[in-house]
DNA sequence: TCCCGCCGAGACAACGCTGTCAATTTTCAT
DNA sequence: ATGAAAATTGACAGCGTTGTCTCGGCGGGA
């Protein structure tokens, strides 16, 4: 017995293949009497319309482009489980198109693939949600995408983005309240907006503590574990006075790039030394010892995205929420109070103590 | 302007609808001539055949499926790095199919996915590509396969795998060599063959320097970080003579939680502990010190297994090579001599020095 | 010179579904 | 009971490609 078509379901209930046809498309002018009778049989005969017809037929190819870059193997794959969750609860199915944002040929590659799969949305991870190109593109072409943590957060619509620039700043009054008055901070890659965005939520905390910005507790960073270890270098090589108590790296790798420069220099943290990332990646927690971190739900966001893009297909109403996501403090082992609060020999003591 | 069709190339071609799909399938039969103008044609109009027409009419839809489990971001990752690619050159496209290898009703799940995709083919991941159940399914439903890394190497035609027991057995000699003596192994999940298997190649290698298989010396894992620290403690807390001098974990993320209880311990690593993973992760290198580990040549291996199913695809004859692909010992700071050569003094002063 | 066979190319009918529009049945106000 | 409007269903023609079959023309052996 080969695979069940439309016609066979038509067949055995009796009713035109056009009946069926609305059936599987929800269309509300069928009686719902026929209705169930038409959903016995298709679910007897394990019938599953054939995308390939749907779409050739229709205009729809019941297909999502997933536009990632291949740089953070895990912000891929979060996003990729939210979306492919919602999706494939909606019938659809997700394509894959690794892109490399730094690519001079980026929007031919994507125009070539978008004409050849003829996905019906896209859906834009950072940082190629951050490119204007890619956005422009998108539009003239007039195909439906949503971007997740774009540059501006304009026409929300098309974007789902997190609150970075919040959690930051209330990461940094957390650091502020425990004794921190030399906080450093590595900014993340300009590329990336949100997480050179990071960067705003840090001068807010510090505001609002009412700590003064010292631009020698700032460096530039471009979200590599090596970045941070050239960033930390910057900030731990000085007169121990003039040395930040605390860090907070715009991403988890950066951090980890802090604590390798920390350890190298015989300082331990957190009593030495407090560090804290952002991104909660698998990472944070498996580097010594396990950094404090902000967790942003990706999934989550990611999910929303592909919500918004399919009711966009739908052509439904667009409905004014869900837009921002929110992120968590996640406290580990890297920070503690600071060293100048002369709470440094207790906690060194208590350590010893358990270890 | 809409999107060409056959029938525009066709038409400015002055050619037959049927010639155009003759020059797009490579069909031979079709004048060099007659091929270079509707070749031009079809640049010209920027064309590219509907999937969903060649998907309906002929039997393929052009699709692969790749079911992976979201266990390893990373690996996930990688493996689609290598297996787009390849598929894109081929005018394939990938469709993601998360599974969870725990779940009971993993075989009706990844039946109605293939049913309702009509995927070509499908390429399996470990730790699904370990499992009975699902090679019997793809083999009744008749799915042409291929598995990467799985647990049996038998029929080749249709796997791809690498050679974890050689360079486990490499890296077992390598820290012989250094001296060690006592090397402690933490084994991988049993669930993950491949993992596993990385136990035999140590056994060689303590077989081949003459050491004798110390049971004290080799607890079981499951290949997360929690488990790595689980398995350090067993490992590590003992009276100090009887300690391993060396550590091989079967994954780096293990390799990690052994270093976060060795650094708890106060112990230096490497010089009163070497430590060594496999993989080659991003961890692997972001890690305080970074890890020796072996490399695998993820995308490398990924885009074999495509190739591999592109070809039974294509009905074209097997080739009996490129089924094993080669790792790298990847020498990093997390290994040093054994301590009891006694060169643990000199090393410790050289560090301090440097630091 | 003639016929056979092969090469190159076209005609036509699917493939399984949806859109459009027309036909039928039901509902409801009179 | 009666028509008109509304609800429900069906007939039919594509959608853009490939498979099958057919046809014309050309080279080569008898």
């Amino acid at each position: 017995m080969s695979i069940a078509t439309i016609r066979d379901v038509a067949a055995q209930a009796r009713v035109s293949i056009k009946t069926v046809s609305r059936v599987i498309n929800n269309v509300k002018t069928v009686k719902p009497h026929t209705r169930e009778r038409v959903l016995r049989v298709i679910r007897k005969l394990d019938y599953h319309p054939s995308p390939s017809a749907r779409g050739l037929s229709g205009s729809r190819s019941y297909l999502i482009s997933l536009l990632y870059d291949v740089t953070c193997a895990y912000y891929a794959t979060s996003v990729l489980t939210g979306v492919v969750e919602t999706c494939r609860a909606a019938h659809y199915q997700v394509l894959m198109q690794p892109c490399d944002y730094t690519s001079p040929s980026l929007t031919e590659e994507v125009t070539r693939n978008l004409r050849q799969s003829r996905a019906d949305g896209v859906i834009v991870t950072p940082p190629l949600s951050d490119m204007k190109t890619l956005k422009a593109l998108l539009e003239e072409q007039n195909v439906p995408f949503v971007r997740i943590a774009p540059a501006e957060h304009a026409d929300d619509r098309r974007s789902v983005y997190t609150d970075d620039r919040e959690s930051c700043a209330r990461m940094t009054e957390q650091l502020a309240g425990l004794g921190h008055t030399r906080i450093g901070f590595v900014i993340g890659n300009p590329d990336h907006a949100a997480v050179a965005h990071r960067f705003q939520g840090y001068r807010d905390g510090l505001r609002k503590c009412g700590l003064a910005l010292d631009k020698k507790l700032i460096v530039q960073g471009y979200n590599s574990y090596d970045s941070g270890v050239e960033c930390a270098r910057k900030l731990l090589q000085v007169p121990v006075a003039k040395r930040p108590t605390a860090i907070f790296a715009s991403n988890d790798e950066m951090a980890a790039g802090v604590l390798a420069v920390a350890h190298g220099l015989g300082l331990a943290i957190p009593e030495d030394l407090s560090v804290v990332g952002f991104d909660d990646v698998p990472l944070a927690s498996q580097v010594w010892p396990a950094l404090t971190t902000i967790r942003q739900p990706i999934p989550a966001m990611a999910a929303q995205a592909a919500e918004l893009l399919l009711r966009q297909l739908r052509g439904e109403p667009y409905d004014r929420s869900g837009h921002v996501v929110e992120s968590a403090l996640m406290f580990r082992q890297s920070h503690g109070p600071s060293p100048e609060r002369g709470m440094i020999a207790r906690a060194r003591n208590q350590r010893r103590a358990t270890a």
